[in-house]
DNA sequence: GACTCTTTACTACAGTCGTAGTCTATTCAG
DNA sequence: CTGAATAGACTACGACTGTAGTAAAGAGTC
């Protein structure tokens, strides 16, 4: 497991729409989120630093760039899960589910499913 | 939910330690590290932030500090937890659920201990 | 009491993060 | 072509992180 690189809060939150329409140029991605909270420069600050890291890349367009991804949501997500799994839960899987069961709202559909998926699982 | 400090991935090493020995001096602490890792400069800083963001506090015992926790594991969990989950799972249980059932090894004894505990949460 | 050892308190410093401003090059209107 | 608008590149900057060093104060030793 090569560890991919740390994507921060905000990054998330940039690279959540990157993900969703990418290719897409920088006033795309600005147009996607919250105009109260997000200034063009910020976007702008964010796409560069997550090409630095490799998550994604660019290609000049005309007068725009236009982003790409290199890294996927899931393997980000694979990435940042083990990190919390180890961080916060010590890397003891069952405890931490044990936690999300018991503190987050799961409705009754989503209880079957997680059912469903485990006596596929066990077999 | 007022939601709690940020505690970052090093001050979790340290409060592991102390979630699981306190009250206890700077020295032992270190004594609970792995020694090739940590200095005890660096685990007295980290014991100082942590006193400043109201996770611990310390008494004065003879020469040295005694450190007890004002925060609970379980409640820097559910804190962690839940941002974890919303920045990187979009607030969806569900899927970061399969995430970890799909992404980590889980024995067959955990998978059934999984499937009681959500038996149970269904009634 | 003077010196030494331990433990704290304060300071340092480079790297990352959140948040943008400034300077520049390119494009579109006339 | 010339000026105005626009998108990108580079720069800024304070807060937080990881990792300690230095100075100072209390506690024993002679």
């Amino acid at each position: 497991m090569e560890k991919g690189p740390k994507i921060s809060d905000a990054e998330w939150e940039v690279m959540k729409v990157v993900w969703d329409h990418a290719p897409m140029t920088a006033t795309e991605v600005l147009d996607r989120l919250p105009h109260e909270q997000w200034k063009q420069k910020t976007v702008n600050t964010f796409l560069a630093r997550l090409e630095q890291k490799g998550v994604i890349e660019s290609k000049r367009e005309g007068r725009a760039n236009v982003y790409s991804c290199l890294l996927s949501e899931g393997e980000c997500r694979r990435t940042e899960g083990s990190h919390f799994l180890s961080k916060v839960f010590r890397g003891k899987v069952a405890p931490m589910m044990l936690h999300f069961i018991e503190n987050e709202e799961l409705s009754d559909g989503e209880l079957d499913e997680l059912r469903a998926i485990l006596d596929r699982k066990a077999k």
